[in-house]
DNA sequence: GGCCAGGACTATG
DNA sequence: CATAGTCATGGC
C-alpha cells in the first residue's frame, strides 16, 4: 500500500460526498466508512482500491491510500481523484453568482463546500445514466452492481469484492440475453451493448466529446439510440464535468425545486428551464445542490 | 395493489 | 409537430 497526502482546496465538504454516494445509486461502487471513502480506480490490470481520509487536524489535506500501489502510481491516482471530486472547480464563483437566488440560497448554505461527484470517465457515466432511466434509484443501483459484477474486474478489499468500471470491450462482448437475465429490459440491454459496440468499432468517438461545445456534444450523444436529452445532459454533467447543464426533465430536480418554492404542484419542465436562466453559467452546480437537498428530504 | 420511478422509442393523427 | 401507448421491473 502506498500512502500520500493530497492538498485539498477550500471549501470542500467530505460529508456532501458521503450524502451524494448514499443517495445517488452509486453506492454499489463506493466503500463508506466512518472517516474514509474508497472505490476502485482504473481498469483491468490497473484496477486498484483507493481510499481517501480527511486529516483530523487539517481539512485542507486528505490522506490517500493506494492499495497494492507504489509511489509511481501517485500522479495517475491524483489525476483521477481531482476529476472525480471536482477539486479544480472554483466554488466561490458559483456561490457569488447563485448564493442569493431564492431557490438556491438554502441549498448552498446547507451544502457549503459540496463538489460535483463525477464518474471516472464518460463511458462509465453513460452506462450508469442509461441504467438509471425511468427506474427508481435503489433498483438502478442494484442493476449497476450486477452489470459491474458481470463485466468489471473484481478486486478484493478486506474480504469484500468491489469491481472496476467495465471497459467498452467487456460490454461489447455481452449478449442482450445476458443483461435481460439481470433484469434489464430488452431495450435497455440493446441501448447499452449497441453503444459499447459502436465505441469499440470506432463508430462513436467518445473521447472527441471533450473538444466539442455543449450543444454539439449533446447533438452527437442524442444521435445514439437510447440517448435522449436527459441522458446526454447527465453525461455532459457527470461524465465530462461541464458546469452549465440543466437536466430539466429530471423528476428529482423538479421535486427539489417544487419543495424549495413551496408549490402545491410539481414545477413543469419549461417553467424550470425559464427560472434556471438566472443560474447560467452554473446550472450543473445548481442542479447538483438541489439534488443533494432533494435526497435529504 | 396501484402508482411512481433521476426516459426514450414508436406509432398514430 | 404533438400526443398517447409501450417498454418492464422494483419500491413503497
Amino acid at each position: 500500500m502506498h500512502v500520500y497526502t493530497l492538498s485539498i482546496p477550500q471549501p470542500t465538504s467530505m460529508q456532501a460526498f458521503r450524502t451524494r454516494i448514499a443517495q445517488s445509486s452509486q453506492s454499489a461502487f463506493w466503500r463508506l466508512q466512518d472517516n474514509a471513502i474508497g472505490r476502485i480506480i482504473g481498469r483491468g490490470d490497473e484496477a486498484r482500491y483507493v481510499e481517501v481520509t480527511q486529516a483530523a487536524n487539517d481539512p485542507a489535506c486528505w490522506q490517500v491510500a493506494v492499495y497494492a500501489g507504489n509511489p509511481a502510481a501517485e500522479p495517475a491516482v491524483t489525476a483521477v481523484l481531482r476529476r472525480i471530486f471536482s477539486l479544480d472547480a472554483d466554488l466561490s464563483a458559483f456561490y457569488d453568482h447563485c448564493g442569493q437566488h431564492p431557490v438556491l440560497a438554502g441549498a448552498i448554505s446547507r451544502w457549503w463546500g459540496a463538489r460535483l461527484l463525477r464518474d471516472a470517465d464518460p463511458f462509465a457515466c453513460a452506462l450508469s445514466t442509461i441504467i438509471s432511466q425511468q427506474i427508481n434509484l435503489k433498483f438502478a443501483s442494484e442493476l449497476k452492481r450486477r452489470l459491474w459484477a458481470l463485466a468489471g474486474t473484481p478486486v478484493l478489499v478486506d474480504g469484500g469484492t468491489y469491481y472496476a468500471d467495465p471497459p467498452p470491450e467487456a460490454i461489447a462482448r455481452l449478449d442482450y440475453e445476458e443483461l435481460q437475465e439481470l433484469q434489464f429490459t430488452r431495450r435497455k440491454a440493446e441501448y447499452i451493448i449497441d453503444f459499447a459496440r459502436a465505441v469499440v468499432a470506432g463508430g462513436f468517438d467518445l473521447a472527441a466529446l471533450a473538444n466539442l461545445d455543449d450543444e454539439t456534444a449533446m447533438a452527437q450523444l442524442c444521435s445514439l439510440r437510447g440517448f435522449g436529452p436527459w441522458t446526454a445532459e447527465c453525461i455532459l454533467l457527470f461524465g465530462l464535468g461541464r458546469p452549465d447543464l440543466l437536466p430539466a426533465k429530471d423528476v428529482g430536480l423538479r421535486r427539489a425545486v417544487t419543495a424549495s418554492l413551496g408549490l402545491e404542484e410539481r414545477i413543469s419542465e419549461p417553467e424550470l428551464r425559464d427560472m434556471a436562466e438566472a443560474w447560467r453559467p452554473w446550472r450543473s452546480w445548481a442542479t447538483y445542490y438541489l439534488w443533494l437537498d432533494g435526497g435529504a428530504m
